[in-house]
DNA sequence: TTGAAATTGAAAGTCGATTTCATTTAGAAA
DNA sequence: TTTCTAAATGAAATCGACTTTCAATTTCAA
C-alpha cells in the first residue's frame, strides 16, 4: 500500500495507515462517520478532517467512490471489478447488492447510440426491504388485535 | 389546478398560481434556484422559501419528484408517466432522458426475488456529453497548434 | 361577513461537506 | 545522517443548500 502510494506521489503516514485498514476491515458503504467512530477508537487524536480527506484520497487512488442514495450522507464504496447495483430499504437504511452485467451492457449500448461517452453507471432500487415489511405487518395485526 | 389543489386540502394563492405555471414551462429538472429566477423576473417580491415550499408541495402532490445527482443540487422532475433514465454530462451538467421500460423491467424481477418491494428506480449514466466531448478535442488541436 | 387554517417573506437555523491555517512530519536529496 | 521542502495533520472556521421559525397576511368554507 505504501509503495502504491507513493508511485502516485502520497506520503504514508500512521494515521493514513489506520485510515485505509478500517476503510477495508469495515467494508461497503462506509460513512465518514462510521470510519470516523472507528479510526477513533483505535487512536483517540485523529482529527475529523483528517478521516474525511484520506476517504476522499481512497477514492482519487481509484480504490473506492462516493454512492449518493440521497438521504444527504455520502458513502465510500470500495471498487470491485464486477459492477453492482443497490437495493436501498428506504425504512432501515440498509444497503443490499445485485449483480448488473447485463443492464450495464444495455446502458453502454444507450450511451452509444447518443453519443455520450460513459464513465460510470448507477442503478438503484428504493423500497421496502423483506424485514421491515415483515415488521410492518406485525404492527398491523397487533392493531387489530387491540380492537 | 385550483380545484385540484383544493380537493387536496391546498389553497390557491397568487404566488401559488405563478410558481406551479413557471415550473411546468421551465419543463425537466428544474433547481430550486431556477425557478426562483424565473418567478423573480415576474414578480420581484416572492421569497424562496415560497417557492421552495411550493416546489415540495408539487411533489407532496405527485406531479414532480425530486432528482439527485450526487453534484449538491436537487432537481425536480415532472412526473411523467413513461419511466426514464438520466444521462448526466458531468462537464456542463446538462441532463438528457432515456427510456428504461425494459430496464425497469428486469429490476422489478431482481427486488421480487429478494423480496423487497421497490417503490422506485433510479438509472444514471454519467459521463461526458457529445457537445462537451468535440469542444475538449478542439481544445487539444489548438493546442497542437501552439507547439 | 367572519374566523380558523393555510400561506407568505424574511430571517435564522441546520448539518454535512469543505477549506483555512499554523504546525508537524515524511521521505527524497545532499 | 542531516537537511529541506512538499505533503499531511488537527482544530476551527466556513460554505452552501436545505429547512424551520415566526409574525403578519390571505384564503375560503361556513
Ligand atoms: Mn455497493
Ligand atoms: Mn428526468
Ligand atoms: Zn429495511
Ligand atoms: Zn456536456
Amino acid at each position: 500500500m505504501k509503495e502504491f502510494l507513493r508511485t502516485k506521489g502520497f506520503k504514508m503516514t500512521p494515521q493514513r495507515e489506520m485510515i485505509f485498514r478500517s476503510f477495508f476491515e469495515l467494508g461497503e458503504h462506509v460513512s465518514v462517520d462510521e470510519l470516523y467512530d472507528k479510526v477513533r477508537s483505535l487512536d483517540h487524536s485523529i482529527g475529523y478532517s483528517t478521516v474525511w480527506r484520506n476517504l476522499k484520497l481512497i477514492c482519487k487512488v481509484g480504490l473506492a467512490e462516493e454512492v449518493n442514495l440521497g438521504d444527504g450522507i455520502t458513502r465510500y464504496d470500495r471498487v470491485t471489478k464486477i459492477p453492482h447495483g443497490h437495493l436501498f430499504c428506504l425504512t432501515c437504511k440498509k444497503l443490499e447488492e445485485f449483480p448488473v452485467d447485463q443492464l450495464v451492457g444495455v446502458l453502454a449500448e444507450t450511451a452509444g447510440e447518443r453519443d455520450f461517452t460513459p464513465e460510470s453507471f448507477k442503478i438503484e432500487i428504493k423500497g421496502i426491504c423483506k424485514d421491515c415489511l415483515n415488521k410492518s405487518e406485525e404492527e398491523i395485526e397487533s392493531e387489530e388485535d387491540n380492537v
